[in-house]
DNA sequence: ACCCGTAGTCTACATTTGTAGACTATAAGT
DNA sequence: ACTTATAGTCTACAAATGTAGACTACGGGT
């Protein structure tokens, strides 16, 4: 696994490298600035410390660099949901479904997408 | 909600206090100690910051001063899971269900409680 | 060949976090 | 009342984070 741990707004930054990529600075810079109202300088060094955690990769093509996710939303949610499941549901997964049905959390329509999705798990592994 | 964000650190001491409380400040470096070895002082000053963060509050009994937890386990939970949530699913439950049974992180036992409490949810609702 | 803009690097500085030493106040026992 | 343990406060200091200015270098157009 690896993964140096990235910062709120570093993660924000790969957010968008996420959403859409490659994309050069300018064009994260861009974006970012409409959802965050960072500077641009701010933005440039969070790209530089995520190139330097290796959390993202630029590669030249042509005259411009782009940037490119290195860690996959999938790992870094991986990470994070495990983390959070081991620290409140001693790694187990049906308390915390249980926890947020009882806060009510689970609309009927959640409560069944769920149970689709169970069902089709049983029937694969049966 | 209020909630001043708590550290890594911060943390692990109110995992203490959650576990057990009131406890003095002797006691929570008993215990801390114990899983992570941390120096004594540390822990006070951990214990401090987590006052001034009103997180914990101190009460004198007698002597002895008494910690206690404010925020619950249950306030941060809803907080962290929230946050994961949204991140991650768009603050929707079933998708993250679906994502953790795909890893196969849900065994056949687990899938059974879910179901289960499901089930009663639905049942209380009706 | 030269200038300009876009992007990259270096430096900076306040705040928060991790970690801990040193000093102090006070309750409890003798 | 005095000592001592125990706990609380103050200070410290490095690393990480949030935020940004200043300077530089290179590719593209004229």
């Amino acid at each position: 696994m690896g993964g140096a741990k990235l910062s709120k707004s570093e993660q924000h930054v790969l957010d968008v490298l996420w959403s859409e990529h490659p994309l050069t600075a300018g064009q994260v810079i861009e974006r970012l600035q409409q959802l965050t109202g960072w500077h641009e300088s701010t933005i440039k060094t969070l790209l530089t410390r995520l190139v330097e955690k290796k959390a993202i990769a630029r590669r030249k093509d042509g005259g411009r660099f782009f940037y490119r996710p290195l860690l996959t939303r999938e790992a870094v949610l991986i990470d994070e949901s495990e983390g959070l499941l081991n620290r409140f549901f001693e790694g187990q997964m049906a308390p915390l479904v249980a926890h947020f049905a009882e806060r009510r959390k689970l609309s009927k329509h959640d409560i069944e997408e769920i149970e689709k999705v169970l069902a089709k798990i049983k029937d694969r592994d049966a």
